[in-house]
RNA sequence: GCCCUUGUAGUUCAAUGGAUAGAACGAGGCUCUUCUAAGGCCUUGAUGUAGGUUCGAUUCCUACCAAGGGCACCA
């Protein structure tokens, strides 16, 4: 619709580019352009008195000031209706039509914590990935951890330090949590007793080479357990990974590939590093050195990132994109390595995009794992679950089903509170305030979701059907925010931005809201009844169709 | 010190260079013998500072101030 009236637009006045955009206030039109004031009213004049396959969804054009204001037709919304009612791909775009895109995110290391940051780049990374699909990629999730390194060895002290811990009985989740225990012992050990520094360093060595089977045994079950225990937070998160890359197979990989091209990596003060300053450009981020080798012949963390991305071309030659989710705290790092990806493999040039998210941060300050003030991402959701689940408690439903809708509402309260703003800015944490049921809040969405589909029970059970055609000239609100969805989608995936599509919901849920309390929908007596009820069903598709781009369950009820 | 991000109601967040800067929470008032009150309706309040570009700047540029992150053998 955009483009018919740009295009038109553009013949009628014989203009070269037409800047045309919804404004800002509903009241003003479905669309509006600038024109300069004084031919204002002689060029909506000239628009009006065209002829063309624009005259029946044009309701009115209207100058305000510099404004030329399109106000669309009832017989456009019923229309518009009908299209999303029939049109199953409703809300798809062609954007990255039958490329092959890999997403990684997430990355939680095994025997550590799953913490509040690993949720946020779940949430942010899984979206990004559904809102590339429906723009016509077809994505490969993927999921990066460190299995060895000293985490392992801090957590495996603990574990022998705590025989307690070591219980390898019950679920996952309680074995996972207790290694997580241990993990927190052993990093506060390792910083304020330097004998257990000393022991913990030497546990490292061991596990690196295998040289322990006591202690290879303890890794082994600590491996298996807790990376189970991240594969049961997945799927009530609604994340499903198509390959894990681990950092101990990447490594060698990596550091073969540094040795290799002596060009661009030298020696320095005993290391090998990358002096990326030398490539700097204006107007582009500054770059600094890194290094890749330590003087031990070790690799960083640097070399083990190259060694993945090579390993992920590797698995997909044909590849168009590798995207990688991260927090802001690797922007730099990321930009200098990514650098020297591009001079070593000049083909993967520009195949690499790399989106950062804030932090969840305290009120207090900044939370990280070592010092042990961290909140778990099982611990958050947890407690948010517990609290749906008490307001569900006395309804009417078998208990299967409250446990389901609880998950679903409370997850959705988490990942919605996440992806309601830009993906840049960090999130204050607050457990009291920030995760919220009313208002602008996940469970809003869902509740107008659930209560729109009790809408249309009823109107099945008085057997009245949906019908988008009508006489009524009457417009609302709804009508006129439901036929912008496929742009918003568009927009989300141009700027890998997943809030412009949270914000979106609200407004249609807002007005979905509004529109049911000023009208009764099902009722025999109204000629309107099944075009209120089409348009109710439209609402539901859009709704469900737009919670799934950011990995939010619908139920039907709550 | 250098680099990267970010500064919007009391608070948490919106606003593809456009119109009267939107929500939510909070506070106050109204609303369930009509389809789910986790709802609806009404009232209240903000662009860090100083310049510049533009017909027009929350948005772009420069400086300053403030917050967060990062800068060599950690991940």
């Amino acid at each position: 619709m955009q483009n018919k009236i740009k295009n038109w637009i553009k013949e009628i006045l014989d203009i070269k580019d037409v800047v045309l955009m919804h404004p800002k206030d509903i009241k003003n039109g479905d669309y509006a352009f600038v024109v300069s004031p004084e031919n204002a009213e002689k060029d909506a004049e000239t628009l009006r008195q065209a002829q063309g396959d624009l005259r029946e969804q044009i309701g009115k054009i209207e100058v305000a000031g510099r404004f030329i204001n399109f106000y669309l037709s009832p017989k456009f919304f019923h229309g518009s209706v009908e299209e999303i009612l029939n049109n199953k791909n409703f809300g798809k775009n062609n954007l990255y039509l039958g490329k092959k895109i890999m997403v990684e995110y997430t990355d939680p290391n095994p025997f550590k914590p799953f913490h509040i940051g690993h949720l946020m780049t779940n949430t942010i990374g899984e979206s990004v990935a559904r809102i590339l699909e429906v723009s016509g990629a077809e994505v490969f999730r993927a999921n990066y951890q460190g299995d060895v390194g000293l985490h392992v060895a801090r957590a495996i002290y603990g574990l022998l330090k705590n025989e307690n811990l070591q219980e390898q009985v019950g679920s996952h989740d309680v074995q996972a949590s207790n290694i997580g225990n241990a993990y927190v012992f052993g990093a506060g050990a390792y910083e304020d007793n330097p004998e257990a520094k000393k022991e913990i360093d030497e546990i490292n060595k061991k596990i690196y080479h295998r040289s322990d089977d006591k202690i290879n045994s303890i890794y082994d079950w600590g491996f298996k357990v807790t990376m189970e225990a991240f594969e049961d937070f997945y799927k009530l998160l609604g994340t499903k990974f198509d390959y894990y890359f681990l950092e101990s197979k990447v490594a060698d990989f990596g550091l073969e590939i540094v040795k290799e091209n002596k060009k661009i990596f030298q020696e320095s003060e005993g290391a090998i590093v990358f002096k990326a300053e030398e490539y700097n450009k204006e107007n582009q981020p500054k770059l600094h050195t890194r290094v890749f080798i330590t003087s031990q012949d070790l690799p960083t963390y640097e070399t083990k990132e190259l060694g993945l991305t090579v390993e992920k071309f590797k698995i997909k030659p044909d590849m168009n994109l590798s995207v990688v989710v991260t927090a802001n705290e690797q922007l730099d790092y990321m930009r200098v390595v990514t650098k020297a990806i591009y001079l070593i493999y000049p083909e993967y040039t520009d195949k690499m995009k790399h989106i950062t998210h804030g932090m969840m941060r305290f009120a207090t300050g900044k939370m990280g794992s070592r010092k042990g003030n961290i909140v778990t991402g099982e611990l958050l959701i947890n407690d948010t679950i517990a609290l749906v689940s008490e307001k569900v408690k006395d309804r009417d439903w078998d208990e299967d089903f409250k446990k389901k809708i609880s998950q679903q509402v409370g997850v959705s309260a988490i990942k919605y509170s996440i992806l309601k703003q830009s993906t840049v800015g960090d999130i204050a944490y607050d457990f009291e305030t920030s995760i919220s049921f009313e208002g602008d809040s996940g469970p809003y969405l869902q509740y107008s979701y659930a209560r729109a589909r009790s809408v249309l029970e009823r109107a099945t059970k008085e057997n009245i059907l949906p019908d988008p055609h009508s006489d009524s000239t009457e417009i609302f609100e709804i009508e006129k925010l439901l036929y912008r969805f496929p742009e918003v989608v568009e927009r989300g995936v141009r700027e890998y931005e997943p809030h412009y599509i949270a914000n979106y919901l609200i407004e249609i849920a807002r007005s979905f809201n509004s529109f049911y309390g000023n009208n009764v929908i099902v009722n025999k007596e109204d000629k309107n009844s099944g075009y209120f009820v089409a348009l109710t069903f439209a609402f539901t598709f859009v709704m469900k169709k737009g919670l799934h781009l950011l990995g939010i369950e619908s139920p039907e009820k709550m």
